[in-house]
DNA sequence: CTGTATCCGTGTTGATACTG
DNA sequence: CAGTATCAACACGGATACAG
């Protein structure tokens, strides 16, 4: 591993690389330090600003915030750029090459998933729960099937777009959908992933349908889980 | 960001994990640490003792190195073995979820590939280059191609069978093979990946050529690199 | 020979408080 | 809202000493 200088704009900083030409190794470069990765995922589905960020990164600091902000500037994984009035906000919004970065995320994702100490009913950001919802759609499940779906959760609202066996994300309204979920994203998440019942959900208020509930019947077994991992793999070794 | 009390055979350890039911995070919670992915990767291709992962991964340090495989093995990506005398060392050996973790590098490494400040004369790692090969190959190009290829890359030695456009790699001595290379792993990736003419590192002593030499000539063709990003998004921000 | 444990200097990370 | 400043805790990496 190597120390290297990077002067860009402003006072030298330096960084601890991996001096190795694998891919791997160079990707971590770019996005190996805490939060990084995260902070891309947050961005797949379009622009954010800071308290945006910070508010969807329970845990992270300001500080690092920017730092990581400011990293993944300089390796042109994301640009700064501010809003035309009136809304005259700064928002960071991933660049053409950052987008592509969403392979990485699935893989990661499916693997994960698998974990014996994976743990679903942890927290979850919105974001998360749509990349999920397009990595892990079945498309043979999906087949024949035409539909908009509205997902509002918590402040941010989505469109679902299934067709032609594919599913189509973007942030919007969701006017005129056939289907219209609000809840916290992680009572979605574990409406798809954790087997809850929409019922019970809209009783305990944590949840609101409207539309095509025979739709909603069928969303929910779209994206199957892969099996877990043999789970014996999580035990302490033994002794020496 | 939670700090989570994990107790495993010995004393207490206190982890930093992301509190986050998010695949992504669960993923860095097992293996974002630093090194601990280019451990995995180092690994993909079959066990190692801790002084052929040290050696492979320059920079590590011992102590380093000891707590990321114990960090592993305890979340199940690997377990410690020891081999049946006459050999009676201890290596480190993915477990089947632990092997199935190679998308992710494969996305890493596609990603990274195409990042405008990615060196590839850096040194590399056998294991890497093999592992890129797998990434890159282009189908298309090796189609109708059967073959026997031996590398020798430093002190390891593997065995590429290229059949029906898909190509096999395999630890080995790659006896009988139709085409058999040895030099360091950076002289065989400046050969595929970066242009570099068999003839003048044969004539540099750097690398060994034995066998069919129109069976190279094509060798070095199948693995295309993707083309890199627009390198704009690399420079300063500007002052405000 | 193959790791493992400890010490230590340094850099990174994160919680809190604070500023434009 | 969008960050900076400060400081404490921790992780990293190098060296060295130790154990099977």
């Amino acid at each position: 591993m190597k120390l290297e200088k990077i002067t860009f704009g402003g006072e030298p900083a330096w960084k601890r690389l991996y001096d190795d030409a694998c891919g791997t190794a160079h990707a971590l470069d770019l996005a190996g330090e805490r939060w990084a990765l995260l902070v891309i995922r947050e961005l797949l589905l379009g622009p954010k600003r800071f308290s945006d960020l910070k508010a969807d990164l329970p845990g992270i600091s300001a500080n690092v915030l920017t730092q990581r902000l400011e990293g993944l500037e300089q390796v042109g994984v994301l640009v700064r750029r501010r809003l035309p009035p009136p809304a005259s906000a700064w928002v960071y919004e991933l660049t053409p090459w950052g987008y592509e970065s969403e392979p990485i995320f699935q893989a990661l994702g499916r693997w994960a998933t698998r974990s014996p100490l994976h743990d679903p009913t942890l927290p979850i950001s919105p974001v998360s729960v749509l990349l999920s919802f397009r990595t892990m759609l079945d498309p043979s499940r999906a087949a024949g099937l035409e539909a908009l779906i509205a997902l509002r959760l918590g402040r941010e609202s989505y469109e679902l777009r299934l067709a032609g066996g594919r599913l189509e994300v973007e942030r919007g309204p969701g006017q005129g959908a056939d289907l219209s979920l609000a809840g916290e994203a992680r009572t979605v998440a574990g409406l798809v992933y954790g087997g809850l019942i929409a019922e019970d959900l809209e009783a305990a208020g944590a949840l609101r349908v409207d539309g095509d509930r025979g739709l909603l019947a069928r969303f929910v077994t779209l994206f199957p889980l892969p099996p877990k991992a043999t789970p014996s793999a999580g035990l302490p070794r033994d002794g020496g």
